[in-house]
DNA sequence: TACAATACCGAGTGAAATGCTCGGAATTGC
DNA sequence: GCAATTCCGAGCATTTCACTCGGTATTGTA
């Protein structure tokens, strides 16, 4: 997540290396790479080799979402098995009268909806303007 | 969860064994235990032990929330160490500034909300009725 | 053309969480 | 007194998470 914010930061200054990222945002720059492997499968980053090569933006800031990044670590949003996002197939016996599946449906959607909300740019914005609204 | 749907269900009739609730909801029984423990350490539930015992809802049914038994079970809501629920210590040092953080922030709120707005009469309802709303 | 900087790749690792089991002790109704 | 039940603490297999390591391919620059 710092990495992709840390990209937008920069979107539109050519290509940033893994190492200034992980140096700006004290992250372990061997991980970073295993992390931006699955946002470049996704379609989110692209790669440049070579000396001076680095990672930008695949799109505007403006076009990628919290949800995208999640998505593209972590998998599809499912709060339970049994509540993938974008799973027709039904893998629980209990499911028609299942009770909770609506708690886990539920969730599910209004997390996602969360997530698909906010915009890197929108995050960006938020820390350029130190705005500091914690309890 | 399907434990408390379950416990909501008999409300009002006397103590519900876990070899009941075990046998209905198709769960094993000595993991039931583990779980009732933490519920009515939380003070959701009220043991009686002996023949005949069993546990009932500490509660009405109607003043007990989805979130009320996440919290019980799992503890805080916090989607990052950083953000947990009702956390005023500052735990990481990028805080002032850290761009993720309003993210999960925003996210934790959602949830709660959304966990809190279930009651688990609500949850027996949506069952009785069989409303089979799913995609 | 050599070299250094970088992206790419696959495997491995330690700690923690998750869902579950097991054995036994305390309580209570019949 | 016996059976049903809650209570308790420990242990266990699997998975996930955050992270490391060693190596290869590419490319700009001196």
């Amino acid at each position: 997540m710092r990495l992709m914010v840390d990209l937008a930061r920069h979107y539109g200054e050519g290509a940033v290396s893994l190492h200034a990222v992980a140096t700006r945002e004290q992250l372990p720059e061997a991980y970073l790479e295993q992390l931006v492997a699955n946002l470049r499968r996704a379609g989110l980053v692209q790669g440049k080799r070579g000396a001076g090569g680095g990672y930008t933006l695949a799109r505007d800031p403006e076009s990628i979402s919290a949800g995208d990044i999640v998505r593209a670590l972590e998998g599809p949003i499912e709060p339970q098995i049994c509540t993938a996002e974008g799973e027709a197939v039904v893998n629980c016996a209990l499911q028609p009268g299942c009770a909770t599946h609506h708690v886990w449906m539920t969730l599910q959607s209004t997390i996602a909806k969360a997530l698909d909300g906010m915009s890197l740019k929108d995050l960006t914005l938020k820390t350029a303007s130190q705005e500091s609204a914690h309890a």
